[in-house]
DNA sequence: CAGTGGTCTAGACCACTCT
DNA sequence: GAGTGGTCTAGACCACTGT
């Protein structure tokens, strides 16, 4: 015999699949679940814990649960590059988006280098660095987090450090200013958010997070800045493309 | 003030994150947390519950509860088409993983088409597919589940229907079979793994996963074949490497 | 106001592991 | 046998939402 609480998690992520239970809809009240399965409160609370940890439903107090909506948005790592092979034009975010209900919040700092980006930097821990902070939302709730840090002796005194938009794209400038970014290398982490990204992105329980590290090299392999994007895992697809006859490099 | 149970868990995470308890370590049982913190062996476990859902620890009935480990694989998407290109010998995750401890389950098997590989290959759901279900295993774990499916028309009868390893690679048969794959277009999804995922891939709660999907087309745009891996996120992380001289295609 | 989910307690029994 | 985590109960108080 399996465990009550299993039993009773299992009754209704079959619902939820099933599609008896619709996005959007109202479970029933914990205390009533309790009288259908013939189980305590306690049972049922530990029931639902494991779906809202799978990501299923969201619970909210005084009201009820409910079954759990999904939009995703389209992420392409790709456009981080583009931006300056294309449209040279302006930062990918905002010219595609813009017109749909997207805006962005954008705090530069200079900072200390915190260790997991001085390794990739190839600075050390302590120098430091510019740092511009996004926060990129959609209809007003956020869905991004997209922290970029540059070396000082590059962006410090240039436009990189004001706290705008720049709209011919941050990889113009850095052309300008004689650091050409021609190749990236690029990371993603599938993790839980920790107690900070859950605040700043909003993120409800039994959500993962892409971490996605963007490495910027110019064509002399000084790297010209490192990115840190968060991703809310259930409102993203991560989409590329790739071709045979590109040259891909394939190193080891 | 913040409940109890938030102010344990904060005070155990902030411990982990300082290195107070380090990877591998006993956390104090239940009940002489409950002592310390002065609060009920129930608070005790909401407070662990949270700490396992976000990946940070994992219990072990009748034992404890430990700090996790992590290690990481090097996931490369591009390897996948990289195959057909540098080196047309192996499959590559064999070819590059074998001696290190790897190795592999196949299962082929001719199945109706699930309705989100249909949509993937172009074809209509139900209509009988060829599919290659590979779990990798290394040093004994389970690492990732990869399966693929291919057109019934292009697969029936070859190779490709043998349930074991291709030595030189799928994409090579393919090629020799006149449906060279050129082009492939990537999606990844991030989310919590279903039971069944849990079940093959031994997932430890409170780990996400990563679901890549690769569409493999000819050079007359026909797919070739659809692969869905599913990978734990605390045992990848994902790379590629990116050159502004690539000819991206950035399509809309 | 009644109903909901959030928190918390004290206590119980079980299966398991380690010594 | 002692200790551990897994399960489960009955009951309590709270803050919050709706009517």
């Amino acid at each position: 015999m399996p465990p009550k609480h299993a039993t009773l998690s299992r009754a209704l992520r079959e619902q939820i699949r099933q599609g008896d239970l619709r996005e959007g809809d109202k479970l029933p009240s914990e205390a009533s679940l309790g009288e259908m399965y013939a189980v305590s409160r306690t049972t049922v609370r530990s029931a639902l814990a494991e779906l809202t940890s799978e990501g299923l439903i969201r619970s909210e107090s005084g009201i009820g649960s409910f079954v759990r909506r999904r939009r995703r948005h389209r992420y392409r790592p790709q456009d981080d590059l583009g931006d300056t092979v294309g449209n040279p034009q302006a930062d990918h975010f905002l010219r595609t988006e813009k017109q749909r209900g997207a805006s962005q919040t954008i705090t530069v700092l200079i900072e200390r280098c915190p260790e997991r980006v001085a390794r990739r930097m190839g600075v050390t821990e302590g120098d430091f660095v510019v740092v511009r902070r996004r926060v990129r939302s959609f209809d007003g709730t956020p869905y991004s987090i997209n922290d970029s840090f540059y070396p000082r002796s590059i962006a410090e005194g240039t436009e990189i450090s004001d706290p705008h938009d720049i709209a011919r794209g941050v990889n113009t400038v850095l052309t300008e200013l004689g650091h050409e970014q021609v190749r990236a290398r690029d990371e993603i982490y599938i993790q839980m958010p920790d107690p900070e990204e859950i605040q700043r992105l909003q993120i409800l329980p039994g959500t993962a997070v892409g971490v996605h590290w963007v490495i910027g090299f110019t064509a002399s392999d000084r790297v010209v800045r490192v990115v840190r994007n968060v991703l809310p895992g259930d409102r993203h697809v991560i989409l590329f493309d790739r071709e045979k006859s590109g040259g891909e490099p394939d190193v080891g």
